[in-house]
RNA sequence: GCGGGUAUCGUCAAGUGGUCAAGACCUCGGAUUGUGGUUCCGAUAUGCAUGGGUUCGAAUCCCAUUACCCGCCCCA
């Protein structure tokens, strides 16, 4: 038997209510900020994702789905920020009127163990917005953040921010935390020593037991926990959190907060919930005002965010499975088809058994799948009638083919 | 890449070396030729992830493989 690969799942019928709330919740929230939904190719240059994504991340260096077909190098997208900034400067949206605000939802790819809460296939839903440097666009995406959750019905999260700094004092910042490691470099183990180079901001974020007793030691707190970034920089960070709190937005500082993405600066962002196992982020974000010049485009400041929709589902509760409007129970099958017709076209739900089986057991069926049965025999034939049943209640009426609509009510 | 666990019908499962592999749900058929969802009867794994081995005898013991689940890493 073929199965479905590992780190896949199929999304089955009696699962996908919230899949299509999750969806629908998201054009609800989104379009009403004027966020425009976008939908870009699920594969892209390998490129794209080496140099957006950054060849310091894991995502690059060990989990993407990469093929060759006519010499070039392929990639199924691990996340879709890259994506929409290449259809961002390839569109020409820069000449738009700014800020340009979008939103996608789809599936990514990548290569790791599947565990709890991740898959090698999963989807994410996100909004980016581009060409604004204010800190109310960092406070809007975080707002639409947190009012899609609570569309969704989700309300206890802990929301995490930091910010990271620009360039200039975060290479301050990245100098100062290679200065008070550099003694411990032999302690830490084999991925700091390679962050140590390539991102050392992200060694803060090591999960190795000796490594974060290292971090612990009173000179490196006092690091961590030092104000480096720049005047600017803090301001602008200020602003953000004065708007979610007038926004009532509750939030806690998280100094060792870095993201996994190289792209960030400024302002950093996760929404945790308990309720996950040990994958407990539901969303991750931030702002990243280099990356659209980084990938060929015209220096444009930018902020996002994007959340795995299959930990959103897990969080979510189900949606019970919707029961058709009306069933229709006949011995003369060209008539049942036909009353079916005049009843979809009405706009209800309707059906009736293609096989021809017995009266009762097309009522069987009926009251398992509907909510009123439509009855079509003999004697409803000859005087033109129909007999509609509510199944819940068992009342029934004989009622004229003219009328018996009325008597259907969703 | 590293560590732990599990595999018996569509689903949930009992079974721990000795005739036919419990049971429940679902599905299907019948009791009931025009009145259901609660009743009763019946059907449904020559098969216990796959391949070897031990044994008179294996779902049960051993070995290997595969798949899935969980944790680390990383991330959403």
């Amino acid at each position: 038997m073929i199965q479905a690969q590992k780190g896949t799942k199929d999304i089955l019928p009696q699962e996908i209510a919230n899949w299509q709330k999750m969806e629908s919740a998201g054009y609800e929230i989104f379009s009403k900020a004027n966020f425009k939904e976008i939908r870009t190719p699920i594969f892209e240059a390998t490129e794209l994702f080496a140099r957006g994504v950054g060849d310091s991340t894991d995502i690059v260096n060990k989990e993407m789905y990469t093929f060759e077909k006519s010499e070039r190098s392929l990639t199924l997208r691990p996340e879709n920020t890259a994506g929409v900034v290449r259809a961002y400067i390839e569109h020409g949206f820069h000449r738009l009127p700014q800020p340009v605000k979008l939103w996608y939802k789809g599936p990514m790819f990548r290569y790791e163990r599947p565990q709890a809460g991740r898959q090698r296939q999963f989807h994410q839903i996100g909004v980016e917005m581009f060409g604004s440097a204010e800190p109310s666009a960092d406070a809007e995406v975080i707002n639409l953040a947190v009012k899609y959750l609570n569309k969704l019905g989700l309300n206890d999260l802990e929301i995490e921010i930091n910010s990271l700094g620009c360039p200039e004092c975060r290479k301050k910042y990245r100098e100062a935390i290679k200065e008070v490691l550099k003694p411990h470099l032999q302690e830490l183990c084999e991925d700091c020593n390679f962050r140590y180079e390539k991102n050392p901001l992200r060694i803060l974020d090591c999960k190795v037991d000796s490594c974060k007793k290292i971090f612990e030691k009173e000179e490196i707190q006092k690091v961590i926990l030092g104000d480096f970034i720049c005047e600017e920089c803090k301001e602008h960070f200020e602003k953000v959190q004065e708007y979610l709190r007038a926004l009532n937005i509750p939030y806690k500082r998280n100094k060792q907060l870095v993201r996994g993405l190289d792209y960030y600066n400024r302002t950093v962002f996760e929404i945790k919930s308990n309720n996950l196992g040990s994958q407990n982020a539901v969303c991750g974000g931030g702002r990243y005002d280099s990356l659209v010049e980084t990938l060929g485009g015209p220096s444009t400041p930018a902020v996002g965010w994007a959340m795995g929709m299959e930990r959103l589902n897990s969080l979510i509760s189900k949606t019970p499975e919707q029961k058709l409007n009306a069933f229709v129970i006949s011995e003369d099958t060209t008539a049942a088809f036909k009353l079916v017709e005049e009843l979809r076209e009405n706009g209800f739900s309707a059906e009736f058994d293609y096989a021809n089986k017995k009266f009762k057991k097309q009522l069987d069926k009926a009251a398992k799948t509907a909510k009123y049965a439509v009855i079509l025999m003999d004697d409803e034939i000859k005087s033109n009638t129909v007999t509609v049943k509510n199944l819940d209640t068992s009342q029934q009426v004989n009622i004229s083919r003219t009328e018996y609509l009325n008597y259907i009510k969703i």
